[in-house]
DNA sequence: TATGTTTTGGATCAGATGATCTAAAATGTG
DNA sequence: CACATTTTAGATCATCTGATCCAAAACATA
């Protein structure tokens, strides 16, 4: 019928998220992203759209290959407390093993995008919750079976989990020390009555 | 001798922090920066060089209008337990009365400056580690005196502490809700020992 | 009031930016 | 093999970007 894509989506939005990523948004010109991308800007928006629409793709890229599926997975777990432990340790991981700072994409985007992009602005909103739910549901689930120790408002400790993961992931970009996010985390879960994090 | 200036070097300074604190560097222009500051390009280039000198000056105006002045009024506490609550409460205030979800200006750069810009990014990471130290300070001190609980390593609280006021300082700009930043603030001082924060 | 220094206003530079256009190339289908 | 359809490649558009230049204006000093 028509002639097939030579690009391969995957490798293409890879390209795209990791540019987005190191840089950020609107340090990220369309021309250094069609070259990271090996296509030409023609065939970058003709299969993308303009930048903004790309940057969207590249979130959900993200989100699709981390924060969905570690979410999923470890809701699925028998212990609700060590799923809060396995997870801070693997965003722990996650943020020191790339190596060059990057952070974590959600959360840049989250800060770097103005409200004058509602749409932008609500998609990152309600992803971001998703961390904060799923601090909630793990802590509800813990006291209920009596694996975590009753203390403060369940509420508010998710919100207390929940800004700590986000300055956790703040940090891993401005001062990547395994010490100085270990801490925070250890801090965190013991405060709470929570177990401490696996060992990586 | 020679003509005078005719601007305020205090008010547009506080019109260009405004921009970057609103915006962002990337996102603002130099056309922008000299037309809410009520200037020509001229005028701005030759009272504060180019557009990386404007927003060192600007994160320094900031900086001084804020974080310095109310570290070093909370360190002169009696009380280094209330000191922290008071500094949460004060950030949360900040945070909600700007009514734009600006954030804070500090945390929104070191994010958004990337290590390609070496002196920048030692200089947000020095001005941002003057919050984990004075967190640290505060809890040591009060330990020594008896009014803070013994507990966790006093690193790792001050760690927790800073992680958290940074996740609350995203929050502020993402979803500036009184329930969530001050639940997270809440929790945090709860799970260390520290009294709760006063009523603002 | 004359002098000399600095700021100011407006125009302008060279390059980058996001986006689009046209035409050629490529390939599954009839 | 020819057609229809889509992707490519490169040039190009209008605008914006950060930065600079030059002459005119403003003022403290002598």
């Amino acid at each position: 019928m028509a002639r097939p894509r030579k690009f391969d989506e995957t490798a293409v939005l890879d390209a795209a998220m990791d540019r987005f990523w190191t840089q950020g948004y609107e340090a990220t010109s369309t021309r250094e992203l069609a070259e990271s991308m090996r296509m030409t800007l023609a065939s970058m928006h003709n299969a993308f759209g303009d930048k903004r629409a790309l940057f969207r793709r590249s979130l959900e890229h993200y989100l699709d290959g981390s924060l969905r599926a570690r979410i999923a997975r470890h809701e699925a777990s028998p212990s609700p407390a060590a799923a809060v432990a396995a997870f801070l340790r693997e965003s722990i991981e996650r943020s020191l093993s790339d190596g060059c700072g990057r952070g974590c994409l959600l959360v840049n985007s989250a800060l770097e995008i103005t409200s004058a992009d509602p749409d932008l602005r609500e998609f990152l909103n309600a992803e971001l919750s998703t961390i904060e739910d799923f601090f909630r549901r793990c802590i509800v689930k813990g006291r209920q079976s009596g694996e975590i120790p009753p203390g403060i408002d369940a509420d508010d400790a998710a919100r207390l989990l929940f800004a700590s993961i986000l300055g956790i992931r703040v940090l891993a970009r401005v001062r990547p020390e395994r010490n100085l996010l270990e801490g925070a985390a250890r801090a965190a879960l013991a405060s709470l009555g929570l177990p401490p994090m696996p060992d990586s």
